[in-house]
DNA sequence: TATGAATGAGCCTTCATTCAT
DNA sequence: AATGAATGAAGGCTCATTCAT
């Protein structure tokens, strides 16, 4: 009870933050900004969080899990295998083409990454996690209709979401580029299916001779 | 001859700018820094560049070439169409992985510029000539053997491009990380491949002979 | 009954205030460092305290009580004399010497009462009391026994309380230094006898007489 | 030439600090104070100080060189010994008892210097050098004389000026105190006299019997 | 009696920019 | 063409103080 405001406050601050964070960049951003966002005085977001850094380490936190959330609740829910893999694949599209807020923290951090190592460890779980909902999801499901991945399982996830994230950057340096949602979503299922070799029926493909030769 | 000096500063500063830009990330970088690193005062940078953002804007479009640079002497050179695409892939991927001044420089400034704009125009043109490279050297090569591509011709270098980049920000957060560059080039082989249709009838194309060829 | 507990509290602040007043010195403590040595929240000393002003007064008054209460207990007990003299100017030396949480306090708001007049007779009391204290337990005693000072008797333990200091703080500034304790001690009887003059003709006066007596 | 500015910026500055320094002491002195007072912007004062502390430091070395000058100087010139011994003790007493800036600021950061050991340097070679003033004019003096300290010849000028500071330290808390100049004079007189023992023609004094008793 | 929350002024420092030389 | 000096606006952070509970 007693803590209630204190939990209010810190949240607000970090939506604030967020905001800020997402409109300015990390190198403009300033706590008064953020502060004048969350409608409080400086000191008080001083009082909440020890340090600039302490704020946006946790700002991070928060937004990679927003934007984990927002996919994930794409591959839940019902439908077909085929359905739901679109379902997700168009979820973790869309988070990225809509840069949203929180997506767009992440990719800011992600390049302020380079040179502060201390954001880093919260990226690395953020990827581990996309990689994994891919993996669960898509990956092996295919793996039990019995295709057999091209590339070691670990990394076929990682390399769905480095096209996603690749093509993000991409639409923000040029969002009257060429490339179309549908060309993404088709682009993306021909990838799948190429990295996974049919196992069972064929033995060998045509074309799979010819790539091998 | 009057001018000699002043351009020859203007390198020495630029080549300072990318070196302290590459080490220090824009948000902690100083004109104090870069004049330090260049070896002049402050003033000198000034003198030669109207503001901080001026000169940034000129470190990121060499950058860009450098980094562009570095693929195109790849593709250029002797051996078969094969061996030639192998090592432009290669070099795409290397300088990425290699994390130069130059790369880190375009990366962090391609964070930068989700905020400030103005540095889009030299981005935008830098992934347009990369897709280019891709298209020349890759793309046209397998089309004029006969593929036909899945998705739309220019959308396809692009999301070769996408991959890389989107690998290259993964293992800046987690260099532990399980991919490894027989992963990268195995996969992108595999990609190029399944985004381009074998000619439907054939078992076995000409082109694939013209390959192997 | 009711006002135990706050009298508990204000006795707890106080003396945290001592020992972080005495580890940091008044320029590097904050209330908040005083609050959380005593186990308290900020609030609660600020309850007891109206400033933080009015908490060093206060804290300044014990610590010169403390101060001063070590050294009269020196000057009480048993012994000649003699005895006594000497236990109460070691005993003046080793507070200073030993450099206590007390001390410290009173030195260093000493040198803050430079510019803060306000503590400044909380000071000048304690002086008086330590240079009554050598008047009684020392001039007066020399004087009963027929020795007459050279310098006014009220300046007499003022200069030996002078010199105490004045050592003490050199000692703080260069712990190494060539001062050692017996140094102190002969070099005070010296100066205690020297600042006394025997009365010219008697070779025995009465006054030693009548000691030994 | 060219550093001309610099200079003369740099004594304005640390004679500014002093000033400020000397009114306010360490704990309400900011560099606004000092700037405002110096005629300057703060980040003037920043240009040529790097910090609050490198700044501190240059002025507690060149207050004290100050206060060592002003004494020396009256050592030098003419007249017999013991006059210019008497124009030595009495610019030693004259420097603590006026309270000059320097002064102020030496006292004030002495007790700093009980919580910054950095301090600490300066201020100990500060005591070395006034020692040896006294050890070169006065003991030397006396020893030459025949006269034979009853402390360590090295301990002996350390008194002196034990005596003088901590009779400072007293009219700072309590200026209508009881001590005039002629007091101190003659109480030094006789305490360093009394400090040395007459060798050649005395063998003992009745005093001395009487002490020994 | 005591706490947690919040404020706002002030502090030290950094920095892009300007300017006389 | 280049430098040293100086500025003034922030920036992150600390802190005494206030107040509702």
């Amino acid at each position: 009870m007693r803590y209630k405001k204190s939990e209010t406050s810190i949240a607000t601050i970090v939506s604030a933050a967020t905001r800020v964070l997402a409109r300015q960049g990390y190198a403009n951003t300033s706590l008064m900004d953020i502060a004048r966002e969350a409608g409080m005085s400086k000191g008080a977001v001083h009082y909440h969080f020890p340090s600039k850094d302490a704020l946006i380490a946790t700002v991070l936190r928060q937004a990679c899990d927003a934007v984990a959330e927002r996919t994930l609740e794409a591959w839940r829910g019902e439908g077909t295998i085929d359905q739901r893999m679109r379902r997700g694949i168009d979820a973790l599209w869309s988070v990225r083409q809509e840069r949203g807020d929180d997506f767009r923290v992440v990719a800011n951090l992600l390049a302020q990454s380079l040179h502060e190592p201390a954001l880093r460890p919260v990226l690395s779980e953020y990827y581990q996690f996309a990689a994994d909902q891919v993996r669960d999801n898509i990956v092996s499901q295919l793996v039990a209709l019995g295709f057999r991945p091209r590339v070691p399982l670990a990394v076929l996830p990682r390399i769905l979401i480095a096209v996603l994230d690749g093509l993000a950057m991409q639409i923000v340096v040029d969002d009257a580029g060429t490339i179309t949602k549908d060309d993404v979503m088709s682009a993306l299922e021909s990838m799948v299916v190429s990295l996974i070799e049919v196992a069972p029926p064929a033995v060998t493909t045509p074309a799979q001779e010819s790539t091998s030769a």
